[in-house]
DNA sequence: CCGTGTGGTCCGTAATACGGATCGATGTGC
DNA sequence: GCACATCGATCCGTATTACGGACCACACGG
């Protein structure tokens, strides 16, 4: 289904450049003109898109779908209070991400008391490589998986980002040993953070959780402490959520969508 | 664009029914297997839903779409700090909500800092007559919008719910008056909240502000109070937003898609 | 061993998406 | 005020593509 394909790909390049009009979306995204017309109708009679007549924004109705995915197999509800409870005892950013093809994304936030702190959006993304919610999960992908990852193009960040597979599989090795990963401004310059995957029944991951904050407040000495707590935060969610959902491997289809297009 | 509609009517069925089979989905939907069967595919393969063989799961991507819906025009952004600093006046839920067609829709929220208190997950919706937040906004929609939604069903959700068109345009006339509405139980027994449209430059409202908390903790007395609280901060986040995205009118294509699924 | 459920595949036909050409409106520089 | 670029929008013949009923393989239960 060809015309699906350039409709949803029409609606991720609305959602990245609105608000947007056609010539400049037709540009941006290098198909026929009218091919994106009748797409960007289609979206907006279909209530995904609205429009004032030349530019075009992404309706709610994209937000309301994209919000049932945070809960997805009750994640979220499991994670808060775990969240909550470790904001209020560390008094950091706390940050609950999932895995989505080579990235991963942030789905809910508890953000650091103190004036000083690193803001991400929902929905921000980060390579698995360069955050230390990516590494946590990276560490437990399903064999060959993370061969496969580390064999791609793995691209720096910051000036501190570590893009050595060799360094990275070694590093990937201690984050199995101890139980939690940490990312030293390989992200973002100044932000230090921890972060354990939510593994339920040991298996796959199926999320992560961070404490992330500052580097004057997150000094190399306290990594440890953050990040057992941020591993027994991770394995008590785990252990609420419920299995059932959570079973089979599900790193297939996410990053599918290369070849088949 | 028929595939396309039909594929997006999968998702969205998909998000709702989560984790469903393909079976359970045909059912719902009333469509032949095939067709759901193909629209799962292509999705798949797009990338915005994931499957472990047998059951569908919407993927981050429609979350990291959805997720850019909230800062549109630079809403959340500028409502943010107007929102926090309410909160911490009122000590009350602050909801910041947008009009989706004959709803209003739950994009950003600060939770009360009370034990006993509503709550509303992210992407939570209302019908425009019964929440504090749709009707601010009913009250500013363009000429005969208003009236069509009156001349519509118009639902009670609760007891307390208005559905008499005579009484609701009545009522709106005061909220135009005073600026801002109040709901009394009209959507949630026990839950009353107070609302204000925002609206740059005076034009139509692009979301609005409201106080929420259970009746013990909001009486008719402080009504005036918190209303006018409200209204102010709606002000102020409407005097903050960027203009030039919000001039023309938008609520022409949201509607569009109702009666499908 | 058959009935009923599941997910998955085939394939001829009819419908439909494609996209280059074209148009009217708007705006900008000279 | 003319020429020109650019905008969104529409047309339309052709070739592609999606449609969906029929069918298949498998699993479970009585």
């Amino acid at each position: 289904m060809r015309s699906v394909k350039t409709a949803l790909q029409v609606l991720e390049a609305v959602s990245r450049l609105q608000p947007v009009g056609l010539s400049e979306l037709t540009r941006a995204m290098g198909l026929p003109k009218t091919t994106v017309y009748r797409s960007l109708t289609t979206l907006a009679e279909a209530g995904w898109l609205e429009t004032d007549g030349t530019q075009w924004l992404v309706s709610a109705r994209a937000f309301v779908v994209g919000s049932t995915v945070g809960d997805r197999g009750g994640l979220r509800t499991c994670a808060l209070p775990v969240m909550n409870a470790l904001a209020a005892e560390v008094r950091e950013t706390i940050h609950l991400m999932i895995p989505d093809g080579r990235e991963v994304v942030l789905i809910e936030r508890i953000d650091s008391p103190h004036a000083v702190r690193a803001v991400a959006p929902l929905g921000a993304r980060a390579p698995l490589h360069a955050s230390s919610n990516g590494k946590s999960m990276l560490a437990y992908l399903p064999e060959g998986k993370a061969a496969d990852y580390l064999r791609s193009d793995i691209e720096a960040v910051t000036a501190h980002t570590t893009t050595d597979p060799d360094r990275l599989r070694a590093e990937l090795d201690t984050i199995r040993a101890r139980g939690y990963a940490v990312n030293v401004e390989e992200l973002q310059d100044g932000v230090v953070a921890v972060a354990a995957a939510i593994r339920p029944g040991g298996g796959l991951p199926v999320g992560s959780l961070s404490i992330s904050g500052p580097k004057v407040r997150m000094p190399s000495k306290i990594h440890a402490e953050y990040g057992e707590k941020v591993r027994q935060a991770a394995e008590k969610i785990a252990a609420k959520l419920p299995a059932a959902v959570w079973q089979a491997p599900r790193y297939t289809s996410a990053s599918g969508a290369a070849p088949g297009v």
